[in-house]
DNA sequence: TCCCGAAGTTCGATTTAAATG
DNA sequence: GCATTTAAATCGAACTTCGGG
């Protein structure tokens, strides 16, 4: 391994002109321009590069975030990593990724990991509530910037990134009354999940708004469960119940889009076509929510973007820390949006 | 922060016993019981956590591994990825994770930030084959153990994991022939990827054995492109030019998994119902599949297994390492799994 | 000689304080 | 004082060497 030393005896300098040099530091404005050249020079031939743990010890910086996620198998996880990878990699951060598998001891242990490896900045992707204060000690006394997608905590020690759920619940109903459709059926989401009561609030208010009714009998919940294959799951089997009760409905707004993929795999199995018989329309716009048969219908959260944001939000917190300033957490809500494909249509 | 210094001073004892003790280290055998117990106790109420950065200097180990994806929204890496993470998860090494975008630009940045982090070892997960000569000089003199998955480059330096294309292709031809289809249309993959070839190989051999003709005309290649939904795209495009022909099939063969779903609109599209005018088969089993409608019969490769294999090459070549042993490099192939699901049925 | 513990060196880069002309 | 350069201290842990009982 080539050392500072080995450029300084190279070039015919001290290890320190060297530094200076190399780090463009404030000093360096009393370096001849001929000096630098050399010592520059002596560095590419011998192919110098810093030694990171060195500079690291000295410096107290990472230059790493910390990323876990809940289920990487989640679809929902892919298209937010992305986001969060492409918004790092711009600003030369390296993410550490660990996913959780829903394990509350996977999270503590990685959590230990994470801080062990003095991550400058925390991002953590989950919408389920196991996240709780006995954590949460740990991390706020750690003073890391943490950022959370998809889960708002009641502290305000903590960012979050969350999407409007309430919007989306209301664009999902609203698109389906527009198309004419009066009998519907919903799936709700299980009650664990911070994102199912708003969700639920604003298919409500909009059901007030407009008078449309909401039939008990075709409501429905997604059992509680930490497997976001059990989803799809539980959405055919309660499509299934739905079906069998024999009480009619012509659009089905589901929790998600995987349960929305569920629904269509009951009804399919049912002999009922997808528009024609019954209208489906998920939620999030997971990646094959477009390439499904037909398409799905949803309401689309901007997964990428979050990812963008809470990656902003940790890195204006990491400078914020640099620079001694204090800081409040940051709350985004951002809004959803319904894209439309196959799997709706007019009943007029 | 809480150094080693201070668990002495708390303690009474000396830095350099502290050390022992807390790393168990050889010497730690002479040290009294009653010793040890100070220390520990003295460690713990001052919570102290070694700083990496300064043990990674010494000892020369990041504990790190990198992992560069080709596109993370292929729904490919998802589960390989699992894999990686949850092999590595129990050696107690972090991933950093870096995703190529399919560029090689961002290959050769992140790679150099890798190397700049000492990683410890490499996984790459690439079917692409824009990986030549030039990288693999930085990689080999670096002397970092690297698995790749889906790839297997011509030089023997570099430990790879794939499946066995071959198989796969005879799987899948020969599940199709098994039920009957004769009049077979295949959507090969682009030229470029390395599986392509192997895997339309095992078709052409079956075929021979079998006596099952192969007609050109049913047959359309996956145009090159980077991007994973192209492929859906793709396959919806020539599956529509191969109904346009009036060249009837029973059966269509796809690339992959993306490629059948695109197939599937296509078809679906034209009127026809799957799997009882056509039966279509992909390849992967990516997540998706299991959730269509109708699930799509597949083969399988077993993609956290891979991921857990590569690992396993790869820590095995970091222990060689540290032993200073040289280690060859492993070619493992294995075996891919036909998956029979709905998008298939006998013809008879 | 065996057991226990400490002083001092090392890893490689950054930075402070100071020494040159 | 100014431009230019550097010796030495520092970051925190681990290891080598050595001395006392």
């Amino acid at each position: 391994m080539v050392t500072i030393r080995d450029v300084a005896k190279e070039s015919g300098f001290s290890s320190t002109t060297v530094s200076i040099v190399l780090n463009n530091a404030p000093l360096a404005r009393y370096i001849p321009a001929v000096t630098k050249k050399r010592i520059e020079r002596a560095a590419e031939k011998l192919g110098y590069r810093p030694n990171q743990f060195a500079r690291s010890l000295r410096s107290k910086r990472s230059h790493t975030v910390g990323v876990m996620v809940f289920d990487m198998t989640d679809p929902y996880c892919t298209l937010v990593l992305r986001g969060i990878e492409n918004t790092l990699y711009q600003s030369s951060y390296l993410p550490i990724l660990t996913d959780v598998h829903n394990e509350r001891s996977r999270f503590e242990r990685y959590l230990e990991m994470l801080l062990d490896r003095r991550i400058e900045g925390l991002i953590v992707l989950a919408n389920w509530l196991f996240v709780d204060i006995h954590l949460l000690g740990d991390l706020e006394k750690s003073s890391i910037p943490t950022a959370m997608i998809g889960c708002e905590l009641e502290t305000d020690s903590m960012s979050s990134v969350i999407v409007d759920n309430e919007l989306g619940g209301h664009l999902a109903v609203e698109h389906l009354h527009s198309l004419g459709h009066r009998k519907i059926a919903f799936i709700r989401g299980p009650k664990a999940l911070t994102d199912s009561s708003p969700r639920w609030r604003g298919i409500r208010t909009f059901a007030k708004q407009s008078g449309l009714e909401l039939d008990s009998r075709l409501i429905v919940d997604l059992p509680e469960s930490r497997d976001p294959s059990s989803s799809f799951e539980a959405g055919y089997k309660l499509t299934e119940d739905l079906i069998k009760q024999k009480r009619p409905f012509t659009a089905l707004l589901a929790f998600d889009d995987m349960s929305a993929f569920g629904a269509i795999r009951a009804l399919t199995k049912a002999g009922l076509r997808i528009p024609e018989q019954c209208s489906v329309i998920g939620f999030d716009d997971v990646a094959p929510a477009a390439l499904y048969t037909p398409s799905l219908t949803t309401v689309r959260q901007p997964m990428e973007a979050m990812g963008a944001s809470a990656v902003g939000i940790v890195t204006d917190g990491i400078n914020a820390v640099l620079e001694k300033r204090e800081v409040a957490a940051t709350h985004r809500k951002v809004a959803p949006e319904l894209v439309v494909r196959e799997s709706t249509r007019s009943l007029l």
